[in-house]
DNA sequence: CTCATTGCAAATAATTTGCATGTAA
DNA sequence: TTACATGCAAATTATTTGCAATGAG
């Protein structure tokens, strides 16, 4: 996936900041899995990550990597996802507030969408419940247009 | 929770009807878990539910608790939802089509919203991608308004 | 130097499964 | 009587953690 640089330095300086702030330490391991999930594919799961990462470095273990997300995460760079199929997924922050998600319960494809409208709404109810809104999810499951084909075909 | 006997019984048919289908069997065990969770609160978890259970009969393993509830989930009685804490939690599949959540996460209290307008929107959406829509998990994740409370008068 | 970080393997936690036994139809 | 269902314990899967060794600041 393509990204302006500029989005990523955002990113960049968010998560140093927040080392900065908790005095943590920069090393090759978490750089590497760092600009690994930034050129990844967007809805990574731990374990396409992990592969990406050996790539460049065989020796780095999967502990590494879910500990390096979690802080993603917990500094706001990143969010974690759960679509149904067992695995927790990431994404860049940004991209999250932005779009949300059409998944198929076949073939398990991943759908972006964007809504203003609904995004309006969702505001809307916040407000009338005094709600401080931070983050949403949105999916819609059901079958995609390919999978439905399949099956008219007889599969 | 209390329900409406009718909206029960169209589930109670749904079910035997998908039992029929199979094959399957009415059991105690089932029967008891189904109506446990018939009547039990909205979002319970399978720990929640084993516990109800077991108050009426001591005897009964979790792994039955999971089958049966898989087992609603499969034939469109229940849904599944994993709220970030870690837990599968079911609710009837009714009431998921006309509401959806606020959840804190600072107290990670639930709140139910309705806005028929965003299920319309949703539709249109899924509409557009030419995708056979089965359901839906729209979740606002911020803090409620009595955590706001608290925070500023020094929690 | 000091203390965060790493890689590994072992530990957890939630869920699933194998199998002998029980039981609905 | 025939398989489906149950309960238990063991297996699986995803994730987390303890710990000795490594390395950033």
């Amino acid at each position: 996936m393509d990204r302006q640089p500029a989005e990523l330095d955002h990113f960049r300086a968010l998560l140093q900041g927040y080392m900065d702030k908790k005095g943590l330490r920069s090393t090759d391991q978490r750089k590497l899995i760092v600009e690994t999930f930034f050129h990844a594919d967007n809805h990574v799961s731990i374990e396409e990550l992990l592969a990406q990462v050996r790539a460049h470095d065989p020796r780095v273990g999967y502990a590494t990597v879910y500990r390096t997300l979690k802080l993603l995460a917990e500094c706001g760079v990143a969010n974690e996802r759960r679509f149904g199929d067992g695995l927790t997924r990431y994404e860049l922050a940004d991209d999250a507030t932005h779009h949300d998600h059409l998944i198929c319960v076949e073939c398990h494809s991943i759908t972006e969408f964007e809504e203003p409208r609904i995004e309006e709404l969702q505001e809307k109810v916040a407000r009338k419940y005094g709600f401080e809104l931070r983050s949403h999810k949105h999916e819609l499951y059901g079958v995609c247009s390919s999978c439905q084909k399949k099956r008219r075909t007889g599969n």
